[in-house]
RNA sequence: UGCCCGAUGGUGUAAUGGUAGCACACGGCCCUUUGGAGGCCAGAGUCUAGGUUCGAGUCCUAGUCGGGCAACCA
């Protein structure tokens, strides 16, 4: 329960979303002294940013209230869950800022309670063992619109369940032979209320508990209990849990134990990715991506390795609020939030991703000098740092143009732009090799601007960036874009699969020029690369002395969105 | 065609019976040694129909649209 910075420790109860305001009021009721939350993952999968949104609500709170949130894995089905996806939760829960303290809980330790409040269930004549696979006893169920039928085993002697339910823990029935299920009510029309399965047989082997069990708890079955066991107060879950509230409550009353109060939110959506776990499985076992640290997905282990900051995430999630309403997100909120935090403290270095030379034709050779930079304009107390300049630099190619167009405010013959921190020059002209390709792009310098000031005090309305060809770094840079390339992956036609959608280049492997300075940036910091975007050093790939960027997200870049908007007029792409 | 839930600008949210506000996105302008940041301006919203009320985004009724529910998954 950290979460230290201000704006977000704040106690928040008065204005928060509907679920701070149901605490607030149960607080202020006296109804709990102590506000106990969890967050329940089950060890199956990754964590991704729709579960930051659960653990930023559970542990917010807590924090807040000074109550506590548990992290309790869900682990009653041992045949998709593992050790490996534990150690990685827990990892990304740390990684976010949360702490647990002590209370960190496994379903798997309650078996045994479990197990006597289903003997418990048993003998008030609420729950019976049934012999109905579940094929067999889907017709009993009904549907929707009429109500079940009662399984033939229903009014079973208690004397007779309990020993059938001990014979099914002592291991006598093959997997699936017998079913435990809560005797509620075979024509409600809620679903979950007719008969609910409570226990089956299955011989997995389980990460924690090992053989020692065969039979294991259903979802329906434990949560509640655990909830209960643990004193959870607000027991936050996701809106399809929702018609599964009256049976939680139902266990609950029935075994007469303390009963938390579930409370239903909306997942998270995002637009231009995929979040269901089913999904990110598939990118990654297909390997349409490298893993479920692949910085194009939203895993939390994705999304760190892409350079994204927990601050960022943790406000993020603020921002987009809690509510009933299932709607998506915009990833741009995402992109937004981290590029306000960087601005204010991402060093700016200089760094050219697609280089073509350019030759100072008055510069003198052999006379190299130092050139100041600032470290970050929004941050006075970062200071400066020295950059060598020559005759010969790199810089963008498409800060070059052979005939531009008036707004264009970069190199174009017989124009003026400042080189950052360096000189006013003007443009002579270009080669080109065989191909038309613009290879070297010549200027001259005025010697009076050093630094970038013009003393006759004329305006000039572009300033590019620029390395120095004799020292500039060669560092491989991995430009990352949205894996999809429609706002709805999972909008697809008849037949279709949100793979049709994954976009073919949302990873372009360059190598750029950076400045020589950049050669001993740390695996894992993060800079701003000066008019193009942030960057993070990549903590697995780079080496001391040979970073590895990641580009995090891209600055706003009104001009090339302009561009691309003008060319998707002229159908060009 | 059963039950549950939801609906406020393009998107996400606020207003808790009393002036519909904020942010993102988008457009324009200003500023700028990052076409970044910043500043200013604009457009754009209470699903529909009834009802209650002095007054309804908010309460009630009906409808429309959207989502969820028929695993021995969670």
């Amino acid at each position: 329960m950290t979460s230290t910075e201000k704006p977000e420790a704040a106690p928040d109860l008065e204005t928060g979303d509907f679920i701070r305001q149901i605490v607030a009021e149960d607080l202020q009721a006296g109804k709990h002294n102590n506000i106990r939350t969890r967050f329940p993952p089950e060890p199956n999968g990754y964590l991704h940013i729709g579960h930051a949104k659960s653990i930023c609500l559970n542990f917010g709170i807590a924090a807040e209230t000074k109550g506590r949130c548990h992290l309790r894995f869900d682990d009653t089905n041992p045949e998709s869950e593992s050790e490996e996806y534990v150690r990685a939760i827990k990892e990304d829960v740390r990684w976010l800022g949360f702490d647990w303290g002590k209370h960190l809980y496994y379903a798997s330790d309650y078996f045994e309670q479990m197990y006597e409040c289903a003997v418990k269930l048993i003998r008030d004549g609420n729950a019976y063992v049934c012999d109905l696979t579940p094929e067999q006893f889907k017709p009993y169920r009904g549907v929707p619109t009429r109500p079940g039928k009662q399984s033939p085993h229903r009014e079973r002697g208690i004397q007779e369940n309990l020993d059938l339910f001990q014979r099914m823990r002592a291991g006598e029935f093959p997997d699936g032979a017998y079913v435990l299920r809560a005797k509620i009510d075979m024509a409600s029309p809620n679903l979950h209320l007719r008969d609910p399965a409570l226990y089956r047989i299955k011989r997995a082997h389980h990460h924690r508990t090992g053989d020692r069990w065969c039979i294991y708890p259903t979802y329906d079955f434990a949560h509640g209990l655990e909830d209960s066991f643990e004193g959870i107060t607000h027991s936050l879950c996701t809106l399809e849990f929702e018609v599964h509230r009256p049976l939680y409550d139902w266990l609950l009353d029935a075994l007469e134990v303390y009963h938390p109060r579930q409370i239903e939110f909306s997942r998270l959506n995002l637009s231009y990715t995929v979040m269901s776990k089913r999904k990110l499985l598939q990118l990654v076992e297909e390997k349409r991506v490298a893993g479920w640290d692949d910085p194009r997905i939203p895993t939390l282990a994705g999304l760190r390795r892409r350079g994204y900051t927990p601050t960022s995430i943790r406000r993020f999630c603020r921002r987009i609020g809690v509510t009933k309403f299932d709607g998506v997100t915009d990833m741009a909120l995402l992109e937004h939030t981290l590029r306000d935090e960087l601005n204010q403290t991402a060093p700016r270095v200089m760094a050219v991703l697609d280089p073509v030379k350019l030759v100072i034709d008055n510069y003198p050779e052999n006379q190299p000098e130092i050139m100041s930079a600032i470290n970050n304009p929004e941050d006075p107390g970062a200071g400066t740092r020295d950059i060598p300049f020559g005759r010969e630099l790199y810089i963008e190619r498409d800060d070059f143009m052979e005939s531009a167009p008036s707004k264009f405010r970069r190199l174009t013959p017989g124009r003026e732009v400042r080189l950052r921190y360096a000189y006013i020059v003007e443009c002579t002209g270009c080669e080109k090799d065989a191909d038309g390709v613009v290879h070297t792009v010549h200027c001259r310098y005025d010697p009076a601007t050093r630094g970038g000031t013009a003393p006759d005090g004329r305006k000039v309305r572009g300033t590019i960036h620029w390395v120095p060809a004799s020292e500039a770094v060669k560092a491989p840079v991995r430009l990352y874009d949205r894996l999809f390339l429609c706002p709805d992956p999972n909008d697809v036609s008849e037949g279709g699969s949100f793979l049709d959608h994954l976009n073919p280049h949302s990873l372009e492997s360059v190598t750029a020029y950076i400045e020589p300075g950049l050669r001993n940036a740390a695996a894992g910091d993060r800079y701003q690369f000066e008019r193009r975007g942030y960057f993070f050093v990549d903590p697995l790939d780079s080496q001391p002395g040979t970073p590895v960027f990641n580009r995090i997200a891209p600055l706003r870049d009104p001009w090339s969105a302009k561009k691309a908007a003008g060319d998707r007029r002229r159908g060009e792409r």
